[in-house]
RNA sequence: GGUGGCGUAGCCAAGUGGUAAGGCCAGGGCCUGCAAAGCUCUUAUUCGUCGGUUCGAUUCCGACCGCCACCUCCA
């Protein structure tokens, strides 16, 4: 079954086909480290992991590419601020960065190019378009000149009277055309600069990701990414600088992630609202956040707020109950038994409706519809006692652990980190069970639920269940 | 002014030309010493409003109302 993929260049659903069979390419804008990252930014770097992940769930051989912007006006502004240099402020939140989407479950990207290790690519580039008469120099910066690309505006569906009738930009007297952009910007005393064939100076932004795109992953790129806000200026320009110069299409397929709110209103670092992923993450768990960002579809605007979090931390409770409540039957998997039960049906369904929901454009709010419908389903088989093949629900186990870590809300990993202080801890909450049940056969209720109680405060939640009673860590 | 999007139960949120996934919250019941978890029942005859097309529309078309984004650095 095939993939679509709603394409902004279109703005259609396609069919999604890669440049090269088995291949997928993905270019992804990724920050400018003047600050932190914040938690909008986040929901477009976990929009691209969790493509990349599909992709590869889905059997494919993924090259995800994401940039650095570590060299622009907000950086020398802020570094002038804090008294420090471009280039370590860049290197800090470079590095602060990796840490944050580490935190969140993201994985690395394959390459993580940065602006300032790409010069030479970017003047050459600059040059073929110079060449071709596509820029023009004045006073040691070159200009893009829009009019030599006719397809200019095609991303955004802008008509270039469109561009310049409401125009809020002030307009540079300079430039032949007002919306004309710049690739190289002549360096103003005391800025970082390079040398350049035009005279000392630093690159634009569109320029970086026209030049490290086609360094990293080729002339066209499968699938290129970023918030809604880059389609236009960044990615309209992105697309008439390669194209230009290169002659073949620059990206296949646009996606654009719509915006995060907060409490109702837009979330932007000009707008000062925002809140920095790394505060988030140390207030809830990684696979809550990774779940309230997924809720949505990542076309549409989704609003954070405290009340929109307490239901995500309800959801993957539920969730992770029905995953411990299975994962004891994990080893008997491979038995292949095969049984005829509705819970193995229930099963298979999950699995197709999943992949359904992938496929159709990355729709991860349907697609955690059909997880919880199956944990429904395990969570009524288990509690009705109807005798099922373990095997079923190690099946069942396994396409679960397995879609949830297409989405990153369930951490094996981390599960397993508390398996082995669990085993470690054993002995001990085995004797305090002993003495606790003890008590509750003399129906010495006080004993019995203070034992409970201590027990809570120290993360460790105890359940009386039909067969005996159980525990667990908690966070 | 231009471009695009949205409006589905108390809240969040999918979705379809044939009669509304899932989650959270709330209330009743089961289970239980209690608790937790789980199960179960209840919660939109209805998908912003008004028209049109259709045997039939929430889903297509038109108008209107409301909200939002981009057009400027922002994911």
């Amino acid at each position: 079954m095939g993939m679509k993929i709603y394409n902004s260049l279109s703005r259609r659903l396609e069919d999604f086909e890669p440049l090269t069979p088995e291949q997928v390419t993905i270019y992804s804008c990724g920050p400018t480290v003047y600050d932190y990252i914040h938690i909008g930014n986040a929901r477009t770097a976990l929009v691209t992991d969790i493509i990349r992940r599909y992709l590869v769930y889905k059997g494919y051989n993924v090259k995800l590419v994401q940039n650095l912007t570590d060299i622009d006006d907000k950086i020398i502004k802020r570094a002038g601020e804090l008294d420090i240099s471009t280039e370590q402020l860049a290197h800090q939140n470079g590095e602060a960065f990796f840490e944050d989407s580490q935190r969140l479950g993201i994985q690395p990207a394959d390459v993580h190019p940065k602006a300032t290790e790409h010069i030479r690519e970017m003047i050459d580039l600059i040059q073929i378009l110079i060449d071709k008469g596509a820029a023009y120099v004045i006073d040691g910066s070159v200009y893009y000149r829009v009019n030599a690309f006719a397809s200019y505006g095609k991303l955004s569906n802008r008509k270039p009277e469109d561009l310049l009738a409401g125009a809020r930009v002030e307009i540079d007297e300079r430039k032949e055309d007002p919306r004309d952009f710049d690739m190289w910007k002549a360096a103003k005393p005391g800025e970082p600069s390079w040398d350049s064939p035009w005279g000392k100076g630093r690159p634009g932004w569109h320029i970086e990701c026209s030049a490290m795109a086609m360094k990293h992953l080729g002339e066209t790129i499968d699938i290129h990414a970023g918030g809604e806000d880059l389609r236009f200026p960044h990615h309209e320009n992105e697309i008439a600088q390669s194209e230009l110069a290169t002659g073949v299409p620059f990206a296949r397929y646009w996606m654009h992630v719509a915006f995060l709110k907060i409490d109702g209103q837009r979330m932007g670092k000009s707008e000062k609202n925002f809140i920095l992923l790394r505060d988030a993450l140390d207030h809830y768990p990684t696979e809550v956040i990774r779940h309230f960002l997924i809720s949505a579809h990542y076309r549409h605007p989704l609003d954070y707020n405290q009340e929109s979090l307490t239901k995500s931390e309800g959801a993957l409770r539920r969730l992770s109950n029905c995953l411990d409540a299975l994962k004891q039957y994990d080893t008997e998997v491979g038995l292949n038994e095969r049984t005829d039960s509705p819970l193995q049906h229930a099963v298979e369904k999950m699995k197709t409706q999943f992949t359904q929901a992938m496929d159709t454009d990355f729709n991860t709010a349907q697609a955690l519809g059909t997880i919880f419908t199956l944990v429904g389903e395990v969570n009524k088989v288990l509690s009705s006692r109807h005798e099922v093949e373990n095997s079923v629900f190690a099946e069942a186990y396994q396409a679960l652990s397995e879609t949830c870590q297409v989405l990153g809300i369930y951490n094996t990993e981390a599960q397993n980190s508390n398996g082995n202080i669990e085993a470690k801890l054993e002995p001990l909450v085995e004797l305090l069970l002993e003495f606790r049940q003890d008590a509750r056969n003399r129906k010495d209720w006080e004993t019995s639920d203070k034992i409970r109680d201590r027990l809570i405060e120290l993360n460790i939640e105890i359940k009386d269940t039909r067969e005996g009673t159980t525990w667990k860590i908690v966070s």
